[in-house]
DNA sequence: GCCTTGACGGTCAACGTTTACCGTCGATTC
DNA sequence: GAATCGACGGTAAACGTTGACCGTCAAGGC
């Protein structure tokens, strides 16, 4: 009788105690498929996410199981590759299996087809650091504009006054809020950033090769480069080199996301870390509370947390002869 | 009607198309609970370990979906910490999550309370890489043997003649694996051990110090150290430090297991790869044959994989004047 | 002592599939 | 033309649990 094991009212404490230990004496445990059918869920949950470094998944996996633990939910990893060439096909996948609710991390979280598909299907979905469509389903992010504050304010207490800027890709909405968040740094300093020395990428190496190479070719050449992603900066470190200039001697550099190619770079990037493992609890625990009806209809559908600075050693105060 | 969709016979192809096409039209998705409930089986097949490095767990966790993939089987990954203090606990979570089959990768494949329980209750389990009660379940190894005949052979190529020796826990089966075949590559290259150069270490740094800083005490001191784990090699390293030898010019070591400090101690450690992601996809693939029935009874119970030799920075010739 | 109330325990439908079984109809064979 | 056979389609039981509903019994109030 399930009123026993289940603490539900109607039942006797004698009748209790001996339907537990009968349980117990036949290493009874309920049937989880059965439970799924009449509760109509399946308690899982799904976590797609595509090849990226090892420490980055195995962070929001810690994260999103750090939420799920003494929960009855369960975490089903559903690597991807190649989602933006078949979005469908990670659709069908994440509809197939049978999940209760599906954390999408970069670059699903970024595919409207993708969301279409899930949304039809009914099937609840938080997204983690997407790049767009910000106001779409749950949301967890980063704040950007404090994160390009932050960033901008060491360079910036370092001594740097001449700054090149190397955005990222501008549609994307993490490339305008650590803009802004640069900008508010400068402003807190009372430094006017030199329009002259922003130029534009779109967060690919080899664009952000051109980019700096422009930047390091102005007449007042500048002491800093901030580039708004690592992939950037390390090719702002290869056009220093290019051009005989030592890092951090002659130009510091910052990066932003904490990747891989930052720690392997030399010297290594100072960066930005996101709080990845933070973002995965939250996103899960966000899920959850809509999964059980907490429908707390006044939490913000989106939320952003802080990040961190890593100092490394691609950063240092500017030449004195500057 | 099941059958048009499963492509059941007794069905006409008119009926199959038509029923088909609504599934289609109507974005239908049987519902796996109860699918589940009368197949009595969840598809769903757990991988637990214990916080190890981002890498081994991603290697793992893609070797096992590498299987799964195109199967009805999901993988849910359930990490647990501090199994041995607790081997009952990990035993409770693995029942109640509902699973098929269960993929165990060090420590908890070699708990014995944690194999029993799995056992009582019939779950289908693979261990990974187990180090003692090698004939208990399905197991999947690396062959210590081949390895350690490898490790050796390349020492012994360097030039090395008077090679130390830094066992692991004598009661594991990889010690004594390891040793096995360091033996065969000394008779190949008709070398003998010197049995003075020969120290029993536990697989600690500690020990493992002690244990170095021994040998490399002997009247005619090691030009080589075979230690059988990372950490000891590690070990030996600093006790050579510590005597004013360098290395690799004046000692070569080489560890075992391609762990993070392998690579991030200086110099980088020659040592010995395990086929992680191999050996996790052949794990997964015996258990869905034994959950599928396919009880090969011919097969082994037991495979062991290929391992691979990292030549880093820490071997070297010897030096001239040995 | 009778009636009401509430606690308890038992029964059964329902969840959404699969599959075995059965009935019917058309085709083939004599 | 009738009988047999096979193909097809429909029906219903079963999977193991939950929860609603109902009947019974004991206790307490009048």
């Amino acid at each position: 009788m399930s009123r026993a094991l289940n603490d539900a009212p109607h039942v006797s404490e004698a009748v209790r105690r001996k339907v537990k230990e009968a349980a117990a004496a036949l290493d009874y445990h309920p049937n989880l498929a059965a439970q799924s059918l009449i509760a109509r869920r399946s308690y899982l949950i799904g976590l797609t996410y595509e090849r990226p470094s090892p420490s980055y998944v195995v962070e929001l996996q810690n994260g999103a199981l750090g939420r799920l633990e003494n929960e009855r939910y369960r975490l089903v990893v559903l690597p991807f590759n190649h989602v933006a060439s078949r979005p469908e096909e990670l659709g069908k996948l994440l509809l197939r299996a049978g999940l209760d609710g599906v954390l999408l991390a970069p670059p699903a979280c970024d595919q409207p087809v993708l969301l279409d598909m899930i949304e039809r299907q009914r099937l609840p979905y938080a997204r983690i650091t997407p790049h767009s469509d910000l106001d779409r389903g749950l949301v967890v992010a980063m704040d950007e504009v404090a994160a390009g504050h932050t960033v901008a304010a060491h360079i910036l207490s370092l001594g740097h006054r001449r700054v090149g800027i190397i955005l990222g890709d501008p549609s994307h909405a993490a490339s305008r809020g650590r803009l802004e968040g640069y900008r508010q740094a400068f402003q807190d300093a009372a430094v006017t950033i030199d329009d002259t020395l922003v130029g534009t990428g779109d967060f690919t190496y080899d664009v952000g090769y051109r980019v700096a190479l422009e930047l390091l070719d102005r007449p007042v050449r500048p002491t800093a480069i901030l580039a708004q992603n690592d992939d950037m900066a390390v090719a702002a470190i290869a056009a220093a080199r290019q051009l005989g200039l030592s890092v951090p001697q002659q130009l510091s550099v910052a990066g932003f996301d904490n990747s891989e190619v930052s720690r392997t770079a030399w010297p290594p990037l100072t960066t930005v870390h996101q709080p990845v493992r933070e973002m995965a609890w939250d996103a899960a625990n966000r899920l959850i509370a809509a999964l059980d009806g907490e429908t707390d209809s006044d939490a913000p559908r989106r939320r952003d947390h802080l990040h961190e600075l890593l100092v490394r050693a691609s950063t240092a105060p500017p030449p004195p002869s500057a």
